[in-house]
DNA sequence: GAAACGTTTGACCGGGCGGTCAGGAACACG
DNA sequence: CGTGTTCCTGACCGCCCGGTCAAACGTTTC
């Protein structure tokens, strides 16, 4: 894969604001929803001059996907099996939860992605989420067993936090149409919530 | 509204196979991703003959998301407040992953528009399914109150029945990859896990 | 069978799209 | 200051997209 680090601070610099804008518009509108003269606007970069630092639209939806899903999965990586069970399931939730609150637009890249069925991700699903979650499962299965939590299939209480937490951010529109313009932060609520249901659902 | 009804049976049989072959499209590619060529090709008519039925692409989606609405709420609609209100809310659930299961295309259209901001059910939002929604969690509160069911919040509660539910047809490409080819259907560890999930918040 | 109406299509159009290119501007370094 | 390198842009290209249209085809009706 081209790894090369950028040389100079004005290739950091626009590579930077390039991939920043590319997330605002593929994340609202999709891959073939987005158009170059629209990242380019967001960019403050003219068209040419994004293929300058990037040979395609392609490459950079690449470069977007890519840096995403390590951060997209250090929260389930950070589940310490030598842990407390519920205390580091809760801190799973919020730390999730978090990143639906401080990164939206990734979540929604992210959601565009698998809804078109992740033609460009689809490898590493099997493969490095597959073997992540299947780690991670186990583990839990093992608190399952013991009796420290209660007795939950460990893939679907994984799916189960994963539609919660992102739901915030998904379907954010929604949430915020729904529960008017009166009340506060969703995700406040959306904490309170969620904390009280997996307490409920994971203590023996 | 255009609401016309259609007369002849080729009609009938036409404008049906073309909303067919739109949502195949459009829930997959959304609006922009899609193209009147691959939905004419999916419905076996030539590109002007679907302009003859439609007027544009525009007209053909928003047929298909206001055919949507009216389904897609139903099940909520059916939240009877005589009944037995954890059965009640058990059968919200059940009837809810029903449709992931039936009408996952369905459920993947309404989350593309929802991704995308709503640009064009943006006031049904606000309106009818706010109301809709407003109404039933006014009954739950008053179950909650009257400790019949546990104490919930719950709009949070509805989102959270929303979330996971749609989470299997939305996200199927993700599920599949993680839970990989060997085990049944993903739908059917879904029921038993949320079944026991609510029963376990719910019950006082 | 001919008129009248509903249905279908090939050919076409203007605009927007991703991407190219030749050359100019800005900068780094001696 | 000169020169090589990096950075940037206006003009352009070919393709695809949504949509139009005139003409042909089918079907019904009398």
């Amino acid at each position: 894969m081209t790894s090369e680090r950028p040389r100079t601070r004005i290739q950091r610099r626009n590579r930077h604001a390039i991939l920043d804008a590319a997330l605002v518009v593929f994340s609202q509108h999709g891959f073939r929803g987005a158009t170059l003269d629209q990242i380019a606007a967001e960019a403050g970069l003219s068209k040419p001059n994004l293929l300058y630092y990037f040979p395609s639209k392609e490459a950079i939806h690449e470069t977007l996907l890519a840096g995403l899903l390590k951060t997209w999965l250090d929260p389930l990586r950070a589940l310490d099996p030598a842990g407390e069970p519920v205390a580091e399931l809760l801190g799973y939730v919020r730390r999730k939860l978090a990143m639906s609150r401080d990164f939206p637009r990734e979540s929604r890249l992210f959601a565009n992605e698998i809804l078109q069925g992740a033609p460009r991700i689809a490898p590493t699903l099997g493969g490095e989420l597959k073997s992540l979650v299947d780690e991670k499962a186990a583990v839990i299965a093992g608190w399952s067993a013991a009796g420290r939590i209660a007795d939950v299939d460990p893939y679907h209480l994984i799916f189960s936090i994963w539609a919660l937490t992102q739901h915030y951010a998904d379907f954010d529109v929604q949430v915020r149409a729904v529960l008017g313009e009166e009340r506060g932060d969703p995700l406040d609520g959306a904490e309170r919530h969620l904390v009280m249901l997996f307490t409920r659902l994971l203590t023996p």
